[in-house]
DNA sequence: CGAAAATAGTTGCATATGAAACTAAGTCAA
DNA sequence: TTGACTTAGTTTCATATGCAACTATTTTCG
């Protein structure tokens, strides 16, 4: 699966299955029964009702809020590459969340002795004052869309989801095993 | 974008937990915990493994491929409303997607007798053929990433999911309750 | 040491996105 | 009818995104 880009494949000749005949032959794909897409359905709501609150209250967006996330249980400074490490986003991304965050004065930057690269970033008092007031809400969030589930329930979703993840990162190579 | 609300909650007013001293009060908020985030990765991992098939065969983008999946199924032709509403995105991304896919003779639009603002839409038979290609290898990835689960540990999750986006449908009024 | 490779972070570019405004067509009701 | 309202779909605009190229530093090791 590392066909760089064969992209102009062509249609008719990519043939694995058999063409029967000219007739429509009907792949019985559905999208709505299909896993992938009942998880982006899931993943959408999950994720705008967090959104809603960093957004309507302070403006913010995703990256933004993360990074805050992280700097906010962090105790010293850190560098912008660990919050890339804990927060599995792009470091365009986190580059251009702390540069506004900068900006909103929600955070510092002071360079970094031990590594003239990087820079060291935590919350300003007025970040921290952000993230104190929005991390309980979106805990309370979090506890809303959990409201009634099981320890059990939780763990197991959440065990799913890791296997799911794992068998994706499988090399394709021993699947058909 | 400014504070349109009240919500200038008084950070140190917001006390659900014993609130100690006026030290820092340290909130427990820890991002690779949170449920959210788990979500987030998640997701990205499954969409990740779809897109990385249609978009390295036939350069196809989300909104492409969920079109293609909707109209493939589909016996006549669809207005792009049904494909709005059974693909849940946004109409100005399907309108998009619709755009491309007839430039490139992935589709046909008609217009509609029964309704001049609308059109009807439907796959060419290039369009069909490349969903014939499609489909199949993207049920085998949905195949791979549920290897080795049962049908009832699916259900589960699925039934979960579910739940947890009722919760969040609930409007905020009852859920303290 | 010092050149090559690796790493931290930023920027440019091309494209994607969503909100809101817009056009055109259909519906409703008096 | 006609005028207000609704709906289908497109366009505009401002912003978000990711890749790849870039600068500046640090590391590696012959």
């Amino acid at each position: 699966m590392s066909k760089p880009n064969t992209q102009d494949n062509d249609v008719a000749a990519s043939g694995d299955q058999p063409q029967e005949n000219g007739d429509r032959q009907r792949t019985d794909f559905v999208l709505e029964k299909f896993f992938p897409y009942r998880v982006r359905v899931f993943y959408t709501d999950v994720t705008n009702a967090l959104s809603e609150v960093y957004q309507r209250d302070y403006g913010m967006m995703p990256a933004e809020w993360r990074t805050m996330a992280i700097l906010g249980a962090a105790s010293g400074g850190l560098q912008a590459t660990e919050i890339v490490a804990r927060s599995s986003m792009d470091k365009v991304v986190v580059s251009r969340a702390v540069k506004r965050m900068e900006e909103r004065g929600f955070l510092m930057r002071e360079a970094n002795s031990a590594d003239g690269r990087s820079f060291l970033l935590q919350l300003s008092d007025e970040g921290r004052a952000v993230y104190e007031d929005l991390a309980p809400k979106l805990l309370a969030v979090e506890r809303k869309m959990l409201q009634g589930l099981g320890e059990e329930e939780i763990s197991d979703f959440l065990a799913v989801a890791q296997r799911i993840r794992n068998n994706l990162a499988t090399s394709s190579e021993e699947d058909g095993h």
